[in-house]
DNA sequence: AATGAATGAGACTTCATTCAT
DNA sequence: TATGAATGAAGTCTCATTCAT
């Protein structure tokens, strides 16, 4: 089918798509995402085929999104620990700021509608995360394990982080320093020098 | 006396209903569940007045079937690493053997059917749990965030490991090694000792 | 079928039943009936075998009922007003004195449950309130309509009456008269004498 | 624009609604109803969003269309009764012309889906008859009772009558008629004159 | 005879999708 | 293309009645 004329319109479904999955989840009715986004009915079904087209192409739009955000502006590559903290910082921040992305990628995630191609798409644009974590994670404690696994246990840290981020704004940055702090220890061959609750971090 | 309500039939509901709710989650319909279990649709609500009941209850009884069986038979508690040990693998063992419970009770823990007094009585069950995992957890490097951070961040590498368990079932007890030194990383002092991938393990 | 054993527990099954009726109309379920006789829900169809029996039989008892009440303890033939208003104010006193009664059976008799046998053997209990009614009626203003038509007006303002007693009762001999007054100027030749709202009646 | 909702689609189902309740109550099935009118079970509710809501839509348009009937083309003051005779024959014409209607508004009086907003909104377009009705009622015999006790008699003996007026069509003008002789003895002050089944009447 | 679990038809309502306008 | 009414399958739950105990 060729691309509709209005991308306006079909951002602000995909939009308000992501704020009632947020609130209540895959079960959402079309009905619901096409009034949240101001549209008719039956225009919803002019962007997206069904609802499971929708749901994939939310799905891997925040995948890329996070992933996006994940890269910007990483510093150079001669301090893994300082990159990486970069990275899961910034990959923090974007869920936290975005809480809706994040809870409705949550639902999408553990969805069943979600497409074995639209996770392997997911996969592929986290490639260049792959890639940074490898370096750290092939001299690492873990090095015994599949990178994927690796991989599943830190995005699985990552999520709880930004849990408690979301529900405790005023220590989000506690909360994102120490969940770098677990992932660091279970990754890398050196977390002897920072302890959580050590030194200023536990005084900001 | 009539027909005794048969412990059976609701067990055999109860099982039924963690098949199908594992396969298809929450959103399963009363008429599969029922099906599965071979009663009829009717009688599903002679033992559950409402689908949210079944659900609480599963709920309930499956967190209370996995702190069951993470607490048996545990060393004494000179050793907490091997005290740790035990714990976790029973539980990983009990979700990798019971794969549609752990899938299951994945889909309830994130229902927005489950009661805060399902939940609640989900955290009683783990009280003894918690425990053990403070006294690690406070003299560790995590000692200055909250216990229930930490305790959602081993809850959530948990279950990416049963995830892989499940999906690797030769590879099981290395996955679950392999885990156990991830969140042994995480709460414990002294993590220096042992690293995924060398000696005897590779060979287990 | 043998009459069952226990006249008791028939007989509990039929006022649960007035109760349950009065307050949910002829929809209320056999087993809400069963659980007010404080039967169990099979034991009702052992003495009914049907719900559509047990609201017959209630229709019947209960216009059964309001008959004997309105015969009972007449005064002599030979004042016919007199008489009229006796009959009046004890079948609108027995109603008013048991509102639940009085409000089954107004369901009952909309009800489409009700067999024209039953209506009919509700007839013939009214047999003498009929041939009380009908002196009075064939002398005076209506004798033009059908007995049967008058005799429907005046239960039909029997009815209201009942309703504003039971509404109200503390006025209830007030509306009870006030009724009979708009009943005996509808039967009566000679309704000149007596006026609501006059003399003593208003101030009691 | 999409198809518009349709008027014609909207009244189809409020008149199957009326004629399925006027024979089975209101406890007749959505279904039936939908059917009745030709639409889809689910168009049902594009118009109604609940069963109770087509109650009460039901309920005060036909309050309203009896109200409306009763008091077309009305005599001038001057004479009370000649009023009073007309309102009564039009509206009791009303609804022996639609015995479906006046069924169905039967059943709908005493639903209790029938919400107290509903049962207002029905009195408040009933207000043109009852000013007419107090005038005559307030001179006569029966003014030492309370308004709403005189109506609801009143509206009980039209119940009355409407039935007989329907169950023998042809005889429904002269039970029309007597039935209005038996109100108007119950509120005028000067109900000697006409008898019922005298003269004129039984010619006409 | 008494019990209450079992049954399955049927109730109301929701919803993804289609289609007339 | 946009709209929203139309559709009917499917969902949860109720209930009169039957039947094993």
């Amino acid at each position: 089918m060729a691309r509709p004329r209005s991308d306006d319109k079909r951002s602000s479904i995909v939009s308000a798509a992501i704020r009632v999955i947020a609130a209540e989840g895959v079960s959402a009715s079309t009905a619901a995402i096409a009034k949240e986004a101001g549209v008719s009915n039956g225009s919803l079904f002019t962007y997206f085929a069904t609802k499971a087209d929708l749901l994939n192409h939310l799905y891997v739009q925040l995948k890329s999104e996070a992933a996006t955000a994940s890269l910007k502006d990483l510093p150079p590559d001669d301090d893994p620990r300082e990159q990486m903290l970069c990275l899961w910082s910034q990959r923090l921040r974007w869920a936290a700021d975005a809480p809706a992305k994040h809870k409705a990628l949550a639902h999408l995630l553990v969805s069943d509608e979600i497409t074995p191609e639209s996770r392997e798409q997911g996969q592929r644009v986290m490639a260049d995360v792959m890639r940074l974590l490898d370096r750290t994670h092939r001299n690492g404690p873990m090095h015994g394990a599949s990178m994927v696994f690796v991989m599943s246990l830190i995005a699985a840290l990552a999520n709880v982080t930004v849990d408690f981020m979301i529900a405790d704004p005023s220590n989000a940055d506690r909360h994102c320093r120490a969940g770098f702090e677990a992932i660091w220890r279970v990754i890398s061959e050196d977390a002897s020098g920072e302890r959580v609750g050590d030194g200023s971090f536990n005084k900001g």
